[in-house]
RNA sequence: GGAGAGGUGACAGAGCGGCCGAAUGUGGCGGUCUCGAAAACCGUUGGGCGUGUAAGCGCCCCGUGGGUUCAAAUCCCACCCUCUCCGCCA
């Protein structure tokens, strides 16, 4: 959420920046309405400065054994008024409240200018992009011949974009998930959570999914509950409406969740493999940083990231999003993309973003430099580190050997108990 | 799911429908004392919104949302959450 001081003092600056996202947001009618309700307060308040006062000869009145029959006659009148404008000020109030939570975040100043995906830069490549002797097999086939997926029988339990893991491959997610969670925790100093794969639809407003998103969700039927798209919502609301303290900054968590999306809108993309499913699993980084250094914050966290994919010898790129591709709330975003041999290309596998205090101001997570300061928003960040199903579909692919086996990747084998090949079972 | 108790400031804990944004204690901050510290003593100590160049002024906030009233932390209604007991249960 932006500003709204912010937005009534620079409404011109805002609109430049709103527009190089290509979004529209109705800028004109929030401003009136924020007049609107300005103009209602004034004078709500004025009648109810009278109000107190008069309330308070009736007091004096009464306690003298006095009559206050024409006071209070007249406060009667008074009241309703204050009532009547009340309501008109809540209503104004709310459309002006929903309005600013759907209005996006604004680019950074560094972040490049662009009109969709096309114009994301690539930043940098690590690694070589893995070339083969042989015929190479997209992990939807190789996982399916080792009998480590199975999507059929997914498909009969649940539905579409649904898999089992069967053995190796359901150790191997595991050892994942157990692998990435030691790397952060012991080598870049983030402290674990494990959070609830339920939020309440606060939550979900203070990330951002609503009000905006939310077909993008699966809600609980008869309430107020949502499945967490990513371990960013709960870990992120873990302060929310809270005030913290200087010397806790900055805070660091990494937390594995499931994650589930509703896809909708995506019906035909990706639909074989593990690249695009309704539920997967994620390690999640999030950080609640100082202002003034969020975006050194973010080089960090990305790099943090990257490391995941450097141990697991993954050739990947960073690339980062322009004005166009940034998504609803970030102001920076980089997205790692690892190399998938079936798509011939690099895909997303991570993204690192730098909300600022978007996501703070949305679910009012403050901080107070000194015991006597004001309390200031905090700056959030997240990325992921990092989505794991994906990571999962890279390694069979890009450990693949020309027998239909899979090499484990160094790194994982203490987490296999040594083992260091997947190869077809009985 | 059934029965009961309760939600007040950083914490503990008072609070008759009017003088309560809220006693008191602890903690925090500032000071006196001290070589320094502790103790003691004195002072101070929430958030939001609006208005104003500013100093300031005003409004709102006692789980949340409504209602009654000239006036509500105090009365009424609904919801949420916590705790205890019973039942069920990984």
């Amino acid at each position: 959420m932006l500003d709204l001081k912010m937005i009534r003092q620079n409404p011109d600056r805002v609109r430049e920046a709103l527009a190089k996202t290509g979004e529209k947001a109705p800028l004109d009618q929030l401003l009136k309405w924020d007049e609107q309700r300005r103009a209602l307060l004034v004078e709500v308040e004025e009648l109810k400065a009278k109000r107190n006062e008069v309330s308070a000869q009736v007091a004096v009145l009464k306690r003298e054994g006095q009559d206050a029959g024409s006071l209070i006659e007249e406060m009667r009148f008074v009241s309703q008024r204050i009532k009547d404008l009340d309501k008109k000020e809540r209503e104004v109030q709310a459309k002006l409240e929903d309005a600013l939570l759907r209005i996006p975040n604004l680019p950074h100043e560094s972040v490049p200018l662009g009109e969709s995906e096309e114009d994301n830069v690539e930043i940098r490549r690590w690694g070589e992009q893995t070339a083969f002797e042989f015929e190479p097999l997209p992990h939807w086939e190789i996982g399916v011949n080792l009998d480590i997926f199975d999507f059929e029988r997914a498909g009969k339990v649940t539905g579409s974009r649904f898999l089992f893991l069967k053995r190796e491959g359901a150790r191997l997610e595991r050892a994942l998930i157990n692998f990435m969670l030691d790397l952060h925790v012991e080598e870049h100093g983030y402290e674990e959570i494990f959070p609830p794969f339920i939020v309440n639809a606060g939550s979900a407003t203070g990330t951002g999914q609503l009000p905006k998103f939310a077909v993008d969700m699966f809600k609980l039927e008869n309430l107020d509950y949502y499945l967490i798209p990513t371990a960013e919502v709960p870990v992120t609301n873990l302060y929310r409406d809270e005030i913290l303290n200087a010397e806790d900054l900055p805070i660091y968590h990494v937390a594995y969740s499931a994650c589930f999306r509703s896809e909708a809108g995506s019906a035909g993309r990706d639909t074989r493999g593990l690249v695009r499913t309704h539920q997967f699993n994620k390690v999640e980084l999030v950080k609640f940083v100082f202002p003034e250094n969020s975006y050194q914050e973010l080089e960090k966290l990305t790099n943090n990231a990257e490391t995941v994919l450097q141990k697991l010898g993954l050739p990947y790129r960073v690339t980062q999003m322009c004005t166009a591709d940034l998504g609803f709330t970030a102001a920076k975003k980089y997205d790692p993309e690892v190399w998938m041999p079936s798509y011939g290309r690099y895909v997303e596998i991570s993204s690192c973003s730098n909300f600022e205090d978007f996501q703070a101001r949305r679910a009012n997570i403050r901080f107070r430099r000194e015991k006597k300061s004001k309390p200031e928003f905090v700056h959030t960040l997240n990325g992921s580190g990092i989505a794991i199903g994906r990571c999962l579909a890279a390694i069979v692919e890009n450990y693949q050997e020309a027998d239909g086996s899979v090499l484990i990747p160094e790194a994982l084998r203490p987490y296999m108990g040594g083992l260091e090949r997947i190869t077809k079972g009985k």
